[in-house]
RNA sequence: GUGCCCGUAGCUCAAUCGGAUAGAGCACCAGCCUUCUAAGCUGGGGGUUACAGGUUCGAUUCCUGUCGGGCACGCCA
């Protein structure tokens, strides 16, 4: 492979080491911009001073030394201090008929790098259904792992379950007290949110009591710490904490009734894990580790029995690690669960946690915490930190019943990829079950690509009553070149004309010559979007790709041209750009269809 | 009160380590289907990048301050 880039590199490294005795590192190059000829893109503003010229200049002359010394360069030309290079022609039809032969996917080979990365995402607590919110997050994670892959790095995905607590007591209590052994096959409702309407009909019952209770003249504080149903709960946490039978059961079953609900969710989105924790199970370790820590100093015991650690040297605060009862709080599992996965898989070399950004600093905490309790890997852990998804009048409140629902989110787009695609019409000869696979495809796709192609860094907006569209910067949109381009290739087979034919067309148009270069730098990108683990990298990659070949499309025929070479050439590219619009937005976890 | 994040077209988002005249989509207006899928293409209007300073060849990007918004600082998770 021709790589224009690394080739650069070398020639402005000699250019200027030749010229100007300068030794430079790395050579930061641009993409040209569309207004001026040229592929990449010099800024000699750095050097000028080194080499005591001008700017433009320097930029002349270095543009003289690599064209008469390398022979795969055709101009460049200079404006200010940019110094633009453009590449021949039969430089980027050698790319193409390259990757064509070498099989280019723009992935690395598979564990290629050595490195194992353990990338934990979605994390749901066992007491409600998912939301819109999970859905970013989900997405996100599964995309980054993807990507990480795509580098040749081997990604462990994990799910750590939030399955004990007050929050499923509360579910339990309501689901004893006003259920009637309601199940998910009696009601004919999902698991999960079933569970879910216990938990809401447990604080609806609950304010009720502590609105009665503030009749009798009792302080709000007060009624929320008495109130009788949440010291009932908190009997039953205490009942499942000592183990008693019935709790227990009580609890695998609504729990069980959850992980099936969350699977069919999980299945819908095309999300996976090779690893499920369990908090239950790693909250002991938890504890041990903090009773070993005790001993070695790292934390300390306080008057009132509470175990603590101080970091206020570290510019955080005192954190409490174990309650003075004994029982572990939330840092307490996340401390267990990551010794835990470190002792499961030793040959990590990262460990991702994809969780909100409202928890910045709780991972700060837990990081430095594991440092002081001497774990080398404690700066392999990273939290993927990413925005709040956020509706027109605010943050979602799972209590205040301003969630959106993932599941009826994810019903709605598949109905609306159904009538999309019933009024266009263009689906004839499809089977039933082949039109519900397009229809999920699609979907999916524009739910996916609205959410993955924001930077997750970034709180995004979402309104319900603007449903996703499927024209422009969208999944859909994409997808449908794909099909395009599959048609083209499949009318071409009909005409019996082999598409894998290499032919040298000699030259090439300036469309032809962008779409070669998108190819050229899709790998680039997926190595940039996985150094920030940002798929929105590659969500607006593949927009830019797909929408130059649509003006290609329109502006030049494929079939009907009259140069054979020419057009044997084309279908070798339109391949190759379809072959990359699938495996990038497989990056992002999006199919793409044959026909749409 | 302390700390962290954010503010770009009417709306949703881009902008390569500080680079050229800040770009797309939606919405709006005007064109393009006897030609490979119009979920498409072409053109148009729309900006003091919240505001005020500073750093330099050059600032949406870095620094300081102001204003506006969000989040965190629990023996909640």
């Amino acid at each position: 492979m021709n790589y224009a880039l690394k080739l650069l590199d070398e020639q402005i490294k000699d250019a200027l080491s030749t010229l100007y005795k300068i030794n430079a590192d790395k050579i930061p190059f641009q993409k040209t911009r569309k207004e001026f000829p040229g592929d990449y893109t010099l800024t000699t503003f750095a050097y000028s001073k080194q080499a005591g010229k001008k700017p433009d200049e320097l930029a002349q002359e270095l543009g003289e030394f690599i064209l008469s010394k390398y022979n795969n360069l055709d101009s460049f030309n200079v404006v200010k201090g940019f110094l633009n290079i453009r590449f021949k022609d039969s430089f980027w039809i050698e790319f193409l008929l390259n990757a064509v032969s070498e099989n280019y996917s723009g992935y690395k080979k598979q564990n290629s790098s050595g490195k194992t990365i353990l990338l934990e995402y979605s994390s749901p607590n066992t007491n409600k259904p998912l939301h819109l919110g999970h859905i970013r997050n989900n997405l996100l994670g599964f995309s980054v792992a993807e990507i990480l892959k795509a580098c040749g790095h081997k990604v462990i995905k994990t799910n750590i379950v939030n399955d004990r607590g007050i929050h499923i007591c509360k579910s339990m209590l309501a689901w004893q007290k006003f259920g009637n052994g309601e199940t998910p096959e009696s009601s004919n409702m999902k698991g999960d949110h079933l569970v879910g309407k216990y938990y809401v009909e447990f604080d609806k019952a609950y304010k009720k009591e502590i609105n009665d209770l503030i009749a009798k003249g009792i302080s709000k504080e007060e009624a929320e710490k008495n109130a009788p149903l949440i010291l009932e709960a908190q009997q039953l946490l205490l009942k499942w904490e000592k183990g008693d039978k019935e709790t227990i059961h009580l609890w695998k079953t609504m729990n069980g009734w959850v992980y099936k609900g969350f699977d069919e969710t999980y299945k819908s989105l095309g999300v996976d894990f090779d690893k499920i924790y369990y908090e239950s199970d790693t909250y002991i370790l938890g504890k041990e580790t903090i009773n070993e820590g005790l001993q070695k100093n790292v934390f300390y015991k306080k008057e009132d029995g509470s175990i603590r650690i101080d970091l206020t040297a570290d510019g955080l605060d005192e954190k409490v690690v174990l309650r003075s009862d004994g029982t572990s709080v939330y840092i307490t599992q996340d401390i267990g669960t990551a010794i835990l996965r470190f002792k499961d898989f030793p040959d990590l070399t990262q460990a991702i946690y994809t969780v909100g950004n409202e928890q910045d600093y709780h991972f700060k905490v837990l990081f430095k915490i594991l440092e002081k309790l001497g774990y080398s890997w404690a700066k392999e852990c990273y939290h993927l930190s990413y925005g709040m998804v956020e509706l027109p009048e605010g943050k979602m409140k799972s209590r205040e019943g301003t969630v959106v629902d993932a599941d009826e989110l994810l019903e709605e787009m598949f109905d609306t990829a159904k009538k999309t695609t019933q009024e266009l019409g263009k689906v004839e000869g499809f089977s039933e079950s082949n039109l519900v696979e397009l229809h999920k495809t699609i979907g999916l796709g524009a739910l996916k690509y609205f959410i993955l192609k924001v930077d997750p860094k970034k709180k995004m907006l979402f309104d319900p009553k603007e449903s996703i569209d499927f024209n422009g910067n969208t999944g859909p949109f994409i997808q449908y070149t794909h099909a395009r381009i599959k048609s083209i290739l499949r009318k071409a087979e009909e005409q019996k004309i082999n598409i894998d034919k290499a032919v040298d067309p000699k030259t090439i148009n300036t469309l032809e010559r962008d779409l070669i270069k998108f190819i050229y730098e899709f790998e680039l990108t997926i190595e940039e979007s996985a150094q920030v683990y940002n798929p929105a990298i590659v969500a607006n990659f593949i927009y830019e790709l797909t929408k130059t070949f649509n003006r290609f499309y329109h502006e030049h025929s494929i079939l009907k041209e009259d140069n054979k070479e020419v057009l044997q050439f084309r279908l070798l590219l339109i391949n190759k750009c379809a072959q990359v619009i699938a495996n990038g937005m497989k990056l992002m976890g999006i199919n793409v269809p044959e026909k749409m």
